[in-house]
DNA sequence: ACAAAAGTGTTGCAAATACACCCATGT
DNA sequence: ACATGGGTGTATTTGCAACACTTTTGT
């Protein structure tokens, strides 16, 4: 799709405090992609080579092109500093205060994605000098940006979401166990569940295909679980 | 606060996919501000005497300035629009599809706003041709833009939030009957509630203030109620 | 006096919580 | 054999839903 993109066109609101013509800024998507390794609900923080806050951790994230809608930016940025495909993206917030950026107006759109780390091996993709899983509860205070903010802000909604409708099967490997799956939980809600309590609720939710396989190597001997196919 | 605003920086993402440098849109702020007369909720519309969609309704909505943020922008352009001042918004979400609007690259950040219209009598600035309260369950089905979607997003919204922590006070007189809250909550959730189940719950949030008056005129005699001060 | 709306408590049910022991596996 | 973690059921509480009559006021 070819468009025609005019700048200093009249703005519609031209009658009261206005300003003489529509004001054009520079927009990104920031992507706080939680994932969960060893245990730890996660999220994957990078330095980068180029740009500004070149020495601080900041989530990844890029600017906005022409033809593309805010997720798919998202998304082509997440591949493009990590490789990471086809996962789950979620629209947070929209960040806008006038000194976010230390140079210019820059208005941030941001997301929270969830991944399989077992999918996923982190490798160094160019623009990127360092890039690494965090725990949730250990993150730097420094990140660059707002991007502690925006963090904070993601966790909320993502936790808002769970309740709700649970899609958290980007987090996990194909086949898990429920003891797993608790944990994920709690380290999302930040607090501890009744095992017995945990069981029934999900059995009760039906989404869950017993795999018929014990998991080796752990104590106990628990089942693994796979998420049932949809219809 | 003045800034440098360089166009044609380069792109922080400038190694994988590159755009030669960071493109620049315009970006709106579109306003669902919901009031609620004759026992009803609303939603506020405007026809426009410039700009696209100028022979449809619409939402209150206007650009973004340089100095401003997504938020005032809101509140300057509903103002500028009706003259409402001082009222609760919440950001909601944004529309970044490339052909939202029709001759250029438009990204829109909605706001849901509540008003007491009973304070904000309907006038026409310059800029609308005109403006109405319009039934929520009964839109025109050819709003300007994405302008209907918008709508049901931030009443969605709205229904949400109001289930968490309740403020709608904006939407009633200082002093209210626990009839007219009940009847204001029905409207919004688009449900019927009981009587006495809705008292009780109310009372035990324990938010209300009963005046001693009673409300005159109507049958009865029901109480009048304010919100609390906050300490 | 009559009509219309406000106000008031109790009961039943379903969902959430608390809680303790036995079993399977790895070491 | 022992230690570690997995798996299981029940009793209690709590929050939510259903329900009918009396009181107040306007006409």
């Amino acid at each position: 799709m070819k468009r025609d993109l005019p700048k200093n066109q009249p703005n519609s609101l031209n009658d009261y405090q206005v300003k003489e013509d529509s004001y054009e800024c520079s927009i990104t998507t920031d992507i706080a992609v939680f994932g969960y390794v060893d245990n730890q609900l996660k999220i994957l923080l990078t330095k980068r080579t180029v740009g500004n806050f070149t020495d601080h951790w900041m989530l990844p994230g890029g600017a906005l092109q022409a033809e593309e809608t805010l997720k798919d930016c998202a998304q082509k940025i997440l591949f493009a500093l990590t490789g990471f495909e086809s996962i789950h993206f979620e629209q947070v917030k929209a960040y806008s205060e006038v000194d976010r950026h230390p140079t210019k107006r820059v208005i941030t759109i941001s997301f929270y994605a969830l991944v399989k780390p077992e999918n996923h091996p982190l490798t160094l993709k160019s623009g990127v000098e360092q890039i690494d899983w965090f725990d949730l509860d250990n993150i730097p205070t420094n990140l660059g940006f707002d991007h502690n903010r925006i963090i904070r802000d993601a966790h909320q909604f993502f936790k808002k979401n769970l309740k709700d409708t649970l899609v958290v099967g980007e987090l996990l490997p194909q086949k898990f166990t429920l003891p797993e799956l608790q944990n994920l939980y709690e380290n999302i809600l930040g607090l501890e569940l009744d095992k017995r309590n945990f069981r029934k609720r999900i059995f009760q939710m039906d989404i869950l295909k017993n795999t018929g396989e014990k998991k080796p190597g752990v104590k106990g001997g628990p089942m693994l679980y796979s998420y049932k196919d949809e219809a």
